[in-house]
DNA sequence: GATGAATGAGTGTTCATTCAT
DNA sequence: AATGAATGAACACTCATTCAT
């Protein structure tokens, strides 16, 4: 039914091919949502072969977040050593998730758009996955930060504070990329730095903005 | 069996009563991994009554969804409007936020962690409250940026883009803040009141920093 | 479908309706190859009612042997109890075991003729109903032999050896009988009595009978 | 893989190993829950050999129930016409049994302790082969009996009685003893022999003992 | 002669949903 | 107003069986 080369395909070819329909088919529907039955039928194989290759659908899609998480990490850990000056490694990083992002949209929401708390397997291996990207990114920052000798004294908190303000705004805006056809990854990554390049420094250095003294809580 | 206040209540306060329930219970699961069993016996009522008051499961969670969104824009509004500075709008917002985030974090999930695609009234729902609570930050960015002249030529593009990149932020700060308990809403939305404040103007105003002239791009 | 009375039965009678059912599947096909469905519509009610009463395949399965162990139990242990001298006992115990098996064999096929090693829970009870059996056929062949004084210093070995040669006589008598119509359970039971009644006592007091001594030999 | 003996063996050893592999886990399992993969990789081939030499699962069920079966008959019958006296031909027999039952217990399982209507072919063969041992068995039973005068005229119901009763001791006293280290097949033959030889004769001349008169029943 | 790769058909189990009371 | 009892429809997972090599 698919036209080339149906049957007999070599294990490693196949279970990358099921990986990417699972990717697919989980990033649309969630894990719970997802059919196998869909998932096989977009890879172009039986059901029995995502049993036989992953063992269950836990293990598959624990798989996916694996390869997907990878990816992304290396992806970035790349572009953060490629630049010079620290703004452009900051920028060869953003431009690198924005990038990655874009090309394969699934990937990411499968990684980071899932209910909270699946059950113990694949709870761990997301967990690790997302470390291992936050890692990476705090490492971008670090050194994107190298220029203030504040840092090495405040243990780091901070860096990791703004490795996930930075992975959020990403996140985000990656959703609002994809709504609006006329933004590309380059020009968002421009917008970002924009936005952040100057704060950053600020809260790295420890901050200077000082709320208005009156009310200082709004919750409660 | 729950000793007070079990039979007998006025329909406002059951309805309620259930959409807490129903507000934990998806927050913790997922909308699909959800059981209405868990959710009554959570409410204290019996699996029949939800289905009188919502029709089906999948009218009970629009119903959290709209009780959630509306919650959390009007606390935005309300925040917003309080403020006099620009920028103490924007704190009071923020602030405003993870206030809100931290004190009823599993309607925040409801809101925003939910798979991408539940089927068409729900989506429809989602996509309605979300876009309410963007258009109050967008509001809150606007109105904190109305000293700089060049926004209302901008279609406000970039207040929306500011927007989202501020949600997103403090989306993520959200989890880290639940999973590091030194930290306060307070402390988390002063530093990222410095984080972006000087930058935020930038970009609206119109970028300022360029990037390195070379290879502009990192994907392909 | 079933005439009368389908719906609403209580609690106790559809536990009941539904171990009935089986008992006569998991009979007629045992453990593996009965089909859940096959039962519930024997039932005549709907599959996830099995579920809603026994939990599981398993569960049900335990609720059947036990059942069928405990009735052939105390049938057994009233049959003992009510005899006078040793042999009208042993007769009014054999005539029960009989009388039970020909009006239930079923339950006997049950409890006796399936694959020996199902899982842990499964094996686990049989063992149990199986033991409480064989003990009161056991405490029946004590006390038939209770005019012989040999039998305490032996430490009921012999008495254990008696009772499982009976009980596997009975057994397979039992299937004979089936296949042979004239033959009733009192025909059997008399001619078993016969055939071990006074070669019982010579195996409780020592054997006196003895091999030819060459010993024509046995396996290995 | 498995070291010695592998590939290209003649198509009679290999029709003997894969049956031996059947007859462990037909054994251990049960037929329906006996998986062909298990039996392939404990015979040391893959699966496909299973189906070239038998067929199907159900094929080399068959074929394992006949190899056993004969296995049993032949062993019967030698033991049979070797001792001289009617007793010594009894001993004989049940030292056959009883050893030929120790020393492959999984035969005797897979013989006679399967479900008992598996499909038509499947009960076919069953109950051939259960015929042919319980035939050697009578036969024992009547030469055994051959001092005794009336047997004839009785069209040998009554050693079919005695047949079935000994088989099924046999038969219960195998798993008694697989449970009791101590016991020898030797010793169980001995006691079994002291426990029905004299019986036996009544059985087969017509009974003496009779019941107590009045309540013959039990069952009702 | 032998096997890794592949699948159709079926089974146990769950869950949203609805009656009958 | 409220619920215990019941079910239709799905879904994850398994297994006997067969190709293509």
């Amino acid at each position: 039914m698919s036209g080339t080369g149906r049957r007999r395909l070599p294990r490693q070819v196949r279970e990358q091919q099921i990986i990417d329909a699972g990717v697919r088919v989980f990033s649309k529907r969630g894990y719970h949502a997802a059919v196998v039955d869909e998932i096989a039928e977009l890879a172009d194989i039986s059901k029995p072969m995502v049993y036989l290759y992953f063992g269950s659908k836990e293990g598959l899609f624990i798989a996916c977040i694996r390869r997907e998480g990878e990816r992304l990490t290396r992806g970035f850990q790349e572009a953060a050593s490629a630049g010079k000056s620290a703004d452009e490694q900051l920028w060869a990083g953003l431009s690198a998730f924005f990038g990655y992002v874009a090309a394969t949209r699934d990937g990411w929401v499968v990684l980071y758009r899932q209910a909270p708390e699946q059950g113990g397997e694949i709870a761990a291996e997301v967990r690790r996955q997302r470390e291992a990207v936050m890692a990476a990114v705090v490492e971008l920052v670090r050194s994107g930060a190298s220029g203030s000798g504040a840092l090495a004294e405040r243990g780091g908190r901070d860096a990791e504070f703004v490795a996930h303000a930075l992975v959020g705004a990403a996140d985000s805006l990656t959703g609002w990329m994809a709504d609006h056809p006329g933004e590309t990854p380059d020009k968002v990554t421009l917008r970002l730095m924009n936005m952040v390049w100057v704060g950053m420094r600020n809260v790295l250095d420890g901050e200077v903005w000082v709320p208005p003294d009156g009310d200082s809580a709004a919750g409660e």
